[in-house]
RNA sequence: GCCGACGUAGCUCAGUCGGUAGAGCAGCUGUUUCGUAAACAGCAGGUCGCCAGUUCGAUCCUGGCCGUCGGCUCCA
């Protein structure tokens, strides 16, 4: 285990190395380059550089690679150089190197480092590897916009991004991995399988069309979802896809959630696209009064949203502006709030260990503009913590990162290529309650204000699906597969016999299809194992009149021959461990 | 929204240094009745993302818009 810390310091540490490389590299072609930053990320390196008059193109890396492999043949020293706060501001003032200078001056410390590597010079806390010529593997990877300090109204500056590691067939490794996750794509999937498709011309973009195959994939999560809901207590509401802006007003999402909202005018009305559910939610609550017994409160909805996104961050799946989020409420008291939260996390770990997803944890504790009173907050974020430590859940906290009206926690699922993507939440909310003025009757008959608990377990739909077909490659397991078994007529002779069977597999409600074309064998296999299909029925003379199946699995092949309830059983078997 | 790359047949892609385009797969028709990852032949298929401009002529050049991809930022 520290073995493998070591490693990964050390990888940090050359890549970190390597990006200093790259920048002095750049400095060398581009004498007018200045520099930003240029960290070791988790999967290589980045530098970002204002280069003025010059866009570089990917024909550049090629040049800037050669050149760094100059550098590195001259195995120059890092030479580690301390001095004052002072010294290092009119260093780099003179050098003209603007951003470094912003940064010198808000390092709190009296003296910073600066590293030499040759005629480059860089603020850097080091360490860093001996020499050039340590450097490992290599290979640039691409350019991108940046803004300076991620700060949209800063310079926007150019990004390369590289990768390192010490050996070559490490960097040979890692581009395959690449490659590799490039085919499990969700949105190549999703054409390849027919699953979904978004009509950006035709339709508008951010706008997902499900095809069968996806529908069906969508509607057996969904089944699975509502049964775990109905397991959990929680009670099913279903609101309205726009509402009139009176109730956003009251919400205060008009407010500070316009940019991202949907606005409809008819009859001098306006009305809103629901970008959330919770406003319909506390509607239904507030219809009647509520006991403190009757708490807590759950509503569940597979509740669909529209929410404007700017055309840059738009995503196939993965980020999209109309979503349907498997979204509950939950009315509590303080009291039961902690238990609440225990269960609620209990539900949302349960489901991704089903689905077989890798993921991170986070708390986001208090931002500086929040509502709520200390009191509240602390409560609150205690609660969750509790919740995440008494189930050994390992989390970061992001401090300051919360919602400005409650803590939350926030689970990254990651897609093919290991971006983080935001899928289930846990939000305490302290707002809404106030702003809808909702209550319940207290033990001593008093009205008392509830606390709420926007949660979602899966996230979205969309997004779920998106790293669902991203995590199985496509390859779903049995009991969620669109289609889990097809039989395939050798002649159409046999054509009969597969449509009995197809029947019986029918009532024994397996996803059954034949396909009844009068092509060759192999064509038909070879285009079920492309369709990732996960077992195949091959029926010929020997079968029909056996009276049996020869099964072939997309995974093992040929598995040979089988009764069809031995089959079945089989399968039964499969999709009850949702293996 | 911003920076960069890109948009050619249903899909994957070639091509035209300005004279209205081609391949493979898919589709359709015909022949083949065939045992564990692609039978053969023929046919059809495109206002070359959209709108302007330059030009005798634009898919190609210029501008705007729409959209995709990689990032930034934001989020389910």
């Amino acid at each position: 285990m520290r073995y493998d810390i070591i490693i990964i310091m050390e990888l940090e540490l050359l890549r970190h190395s390597t990006s200093h490389i790259l920048a002095a590299a750049v400095q060398q072609l581009y004498p007018s380059a200045k520099l930003g930053i240029g960290p070791a990320i988790e999967e290589g390196f980045y530098y970002d550089f204002d280069i003025p008059g010059t866009t570089l193109t990917p024909e550049d890396l090629v040049k800037i690679e050669e050149k760094m492999r100059e550098i590195v043949k001259k195995d120059e020293k890092f030479i580690k150089v301390p001095m004052s706060k002072e010294d290092a501001v009119k260093l780099f003032t003179e050098k003209g190197e603007k951003y470094k200078v912003e940064l010198i001056k808000e390092i709190p410390d009296a003296n910073v480092t600066v590293y030499r590597t040759g005629d480059f010079i860089d603020l850097c806390r080091g360490p860093h590897i001996d020499s050039t010529g340590k450097a490992g593997a290599f290979k640039l990877l691409t350019i991108a916009g940046a803004y300076w300090r991620g700060v949209e109204t800063n310079p926007m500056l150019q990004r390369i991004y590289g990768t390192a590691f010490e050996k070559e067939e490490d960097l040979k490794t890692h581009i395959l991995k690449l490659e590799e996750a490039l085919k499990r794509d969700h949105r190549k999937l999703g054409r390849e399988l027919d699953l979904f498709n978004i009509y950006h011309e035709e339709a508008g973009a951010g706008l997902v069309y499900y095809h069968p195959r996806g529908a069906r994939l969508r509607l057996l999560i969904e089944d699975f979802l509502r049964k775990e809901h109905l397991k959990r207590g929680y009670e099913f509401v279903i609101t309205p896809h726009i509402a009139r802006i009176n109730l956003w007003n009251t919400s205060g999402h008009s407010g500070y959630y316009r940019e991202n909202m949907y606005f409809l005018e008819i009859d001098k009305q306006e009305y809103v696209l629901k970008p959330m559910n919770c406003p319909g939610h506390i509607l239904i609550y507030n219809s009647k009064l509520h006991s403190y017994r009757d708490l807590p409160v759950r509503f569940f909805e597979l509740g669909t949203v529209y929410r404007y996104e700017r055309s840059g961050v738009l995503h196939g799946l993965l980020r999209v502006r109309g979503f349907t989020q498997d979204d509950a409420h939950i009315f509590t008291t303080p009291e039961k709030l902690q238990d609440e939260i225990i269960a609620v996390i209990d539900f949302a770990f349960e489901m991704l260990k089903t689905f077989g997803f890798d993921y991170e944890v986070y708390l986001s504790t208090r931002p500086e503009n929040s509502v709520g009173s200390d009191e509240n907050w602390a409560h609150a974020t205690d609660a969750l913590i509790n919740a995440l430590q008494k189930k050994g859940i390992k989390y970061a906290t992001d401090p300051g990162a919360g919602v400005f009206y409650g803590p939350k926690i926030d689970v990254k699922m990651k897609d093919a290529l290991g971006r983080p993507w935001q899928g289930p939440t846990i939000q305490v909310d302290f707002n809404l309650p106030e702003r809808f003025d909702l209550h319940y009757i207290a033990e001593d008959g008093s009205k008392k204000r509830p606390v709420m608990i926007h949660r979602v377990v899966l996230g979205s739909m969309e997004r779920f699906l998106g790293a669902l077909i991203e995590n199985y490659g496509g390859a779903f397991p049995l009991w969620i597969a669109p289609t889990q078994v097809i039989i395939l007529p050798i002649a159409d002779r046999h054509l009969g016999y597969a449509e009995k069977l197809k029947q019986k597999l029918l009532d024994s409600e397996i996803r059954v299809e034949v396909d009844p074309r009068r092509e060759k064998i192999n064509l038909k296999i070879r285009e079920a194992q492309v369709q990732k299909i996960p077992y195949m029925l091959i029926v010929g003379d020997k079968e029909e009149a056996a009276g049996k199946v020869a099964v072939r699995s997309r995974h093992g092949g040929d598995i040979g021959e089988s009764g069809l309830e031995e089959f079945l059983d089989k399968l039964r078997k499969e999709i009850d461990t949702k293996a």
